[in-house]
DNA sequence: CGTTCTATTGAAGAGTATCAAGCCAAGTGG
DNA sequence: CCACTTGGCTTGATACTCTTCAATAGAACG
């Protein structure tokens, strides 16, 4: 094991993000960092960003495009823990290897960081308090999600997921950018039972969908907060 | 939403614990912090220790015993997200309220911290070390635990439980502090499932109980790891 | 248009939940 | 010391949700 966000630069920036009134839960994109230190990389979907056991000496923040990230189990079942919107930051570790495996749902770019010291210092360490609100952010996401994995019902898991995707998309009407093979590896279900839900949802009137399916327009916002809880 | 971990103090503890080596994993407690600018509380058996959408002033570190912390659905249904052990800290938040209930499972002492900057600062930032440690080890934990409600079987859930609870505690036999409803609860499964998973890893021989079913002896770990993946 | 890929739908089956006893250990009061 | 109670754990029978397997439908692309 080795050291993981590996810099002393990180401790002022943990200070500062913890200071400011409440992390930004929805998520606005903070233009100003994406210049900052870091090169940049664009992904074609389906690319591989990087893998379980790979050396965690970078950490990536979203501009355009879906990424998710995933852990396998022996035999191929499939659990994505996040799908990383615009704005969003991964791949930071606390030791020094990946735990995940992250790929491109779409094309994707990226900015991309050495955890360095350096780096994150810079400019008032505003990155790096950027890094410390994006891991509280992770962990109150995970938090929520296990509840949906152990508690909720096929239903419930698509009005939760599909709520969440409309709060920080930012509007009624949402792309799907996954597959809803994704979707099920998200939500502990399988490809057929997302499609059934999505489909009683629909017929109940609560959604809308487009021929292709691809999106949704959330028509019944409360009755989906009421399944969701 | 207010302040959280509310400190500038944190911010030079966070460089420091990233630059240790790695984050101590078999979170041994730090017998040095304990008597450090917290004061005590002893829980009896199932006493709050605090509720969903209290102010979060505090966070904790378990002394001794076990807490564990949850979140209902309106309905009633619980998921415990956690069983927090000794040298264990909880109840740290990004914004002003806790997300959590937190319960003691057994006669349980604590530390409660203030999140002011003065403490955190303290002692070289020793504390806060220890908090931002804690915090990536959630969410790791987090991680794993929704790989596990996503996707593994009930036995297999068990399996990876018990695996996780010897190497938490530090060894082949383990104590199981909490009730077969708390156990069904963190796995997302029923008292009944929890129930005959048990046995059934009995009889074939993997694990042993004694009679009264608080503990358990891990006769096969091998073949355990191979059930958990 | 045909091919391909993804999503949907249908029927049958598996695994877990639910409902209902029964069991066992510990505690209580006679 | 021994019924009696109590609470948690286990076991059994049945029900139900979701999965699995299989086929169809529909959109995207050449």
């Amino acid at each position: 094991m080795q050291t993981a966000l590996a810099t002393a630069g990180l401790a002022p920036v943990l200070a500062t993000a913890l200071l400011d009134r409440g992390v930004p839960r929805a998520a606005p994109p903070q233009p100003a960092a994406e210049a900052r230190a870091g090169t940049r990389r664009t992904c074609a979907p389906d690319e591989e960003i990087f893998a379980e056991g790979d050396r965690a000496g970078t950490f990536y923040k979203v501009v355009s495009g879906v990424v998710r990230t995933y852990k396998l189990l022996s035999d191929g079942r499939r659990q994505i823990d996040a799908f990383h919107l615009p704005g969003d930051i991964f791949g930071v570790e606390a030791g020094g290897e990946h735990r995940f495996n992250a790929e491109a749902v779409t094309e994707t770019r990226l900015v991309v960081h050495r955890r360095e010291a350096r780096a994150l210092a810079g400019d008032d360490g505003l990155l790096a308090r950027e890094v410390v609100a994006a891991m509280m952010r992770s962990l109150e996401r995970a938090q929520d999600h296990m509840l949906l994995l152990g508690r909720k019902s096929a239903k419930e898991r698509i009005a939760t997921f599909l709520l969440c995707l409309s709060q920080r998309a930012g509007g009624a009407a949402v792309e799907l950018p996954m597959s809803r093979t994704d979707m099920a590896d998200h939500l502990g279900l399988t490809v057929e039972s997302v499609s059934r839900a999505v489909t009683q949802l629909e017929r109940e009137g609560l959604i809308e969908l487009p021929p292709n399916r691809r999106a949704v327009v959330l028509r019944d916002p409360r009755a989906l907060r009421r399944l969701a809880d």
